[in-house]
DNA sequence: GTACAGATTGAG
DNA sequence: TCAATCTGTACT
């Protein structure tokens, strides 16, 4: 019954792919071993007008210019200089949106609060700059699957963006989504 | 060539 | 609540 995501899913604005990878799966495979999770927390990051995202005003830089590639491909960049972000494109080609992956529940055995979090989860994930670009519609080592579960809206939260205060009213905007009570979405903060 | 920010985390 | 920590980015 999985069902890879396709083209098709991702070339939509990033707000609402956002809330539909929640319950979706995301599988890695690194050599033999096979890493799977569901998505349970996401945030939106909408092109030149957010001024939390890193294509504010439309800027390229060699960093963000994955950011404008068509829905479906790895944008990854690093963070304080140790964490790395996993960020998914969405829209069209040209349209800088993407979806910031926040945690997992994996349903590989694995220790506690390995995955909630942007940080943590890509570390879980062995993700780098290498995974820069891939297109999640072809790899071979990452890929998201519909595997038919459905997450209701009454079970979806929503709530503002995490650690971007500099983006003054952007900041506000209730663009991180979230499964409510799952315990592996990250602690909350306010 | 160099200053500097940063979509976090974990410890206190 | 707060600071460690350090690479890639952006600019000169």
């Amino acid at each position: 019954m999985a069902k890879k995501l396709s083209r098709k899913f991702y070339s939509r604005p990033a707000l609402k792919v956002a809330k539909e990878l929640l319950g979706k799966y995301l599988i890695r495979k690194i050599g033999r071993q096979k890493l799977v999770g569901k998505i349970v927390e996401t945030e939106a990051y909408i092109g030149p007008k957010d001024r939390a995202s890193h294509a504010f005003l439309g800027k390229v830089t060699p960093r963000n210019k994955t950011e404008y590639l068509e829905g479906g491909h790895i944008y990854i960049y690093l963070v304080y200089g140790m964490y790395w972000q996993m960020n998914i494109t969405a829209s069209k080609a040209g349209k800088p949106e993407c979806v910031l992956i926040r945690a997992l529940e994996p349903l590989n055995k694995v220790e506690p609060h390995s995955t909630d979090g942007p940080g943590k989860l890509c570390r879980w994930l062995k993700l780098n700059k290498s995974f820069d670009g891939e297109d999640l519609t072809k790899s071979k080592r990452i890929w998201l699957e519909d595997r038919g579960e459905e997450i209701k809206r009454s079970r979806i939260a929503a709530s503002k963006r995490i650690g971007i205060d500099y983006a003054l009213e952007w900041a506000e905007k209730p663009w991180r989504f979230y499964i409510k009570g799952n315990p592996f979405v990250s602690r909350p903060r306010t």
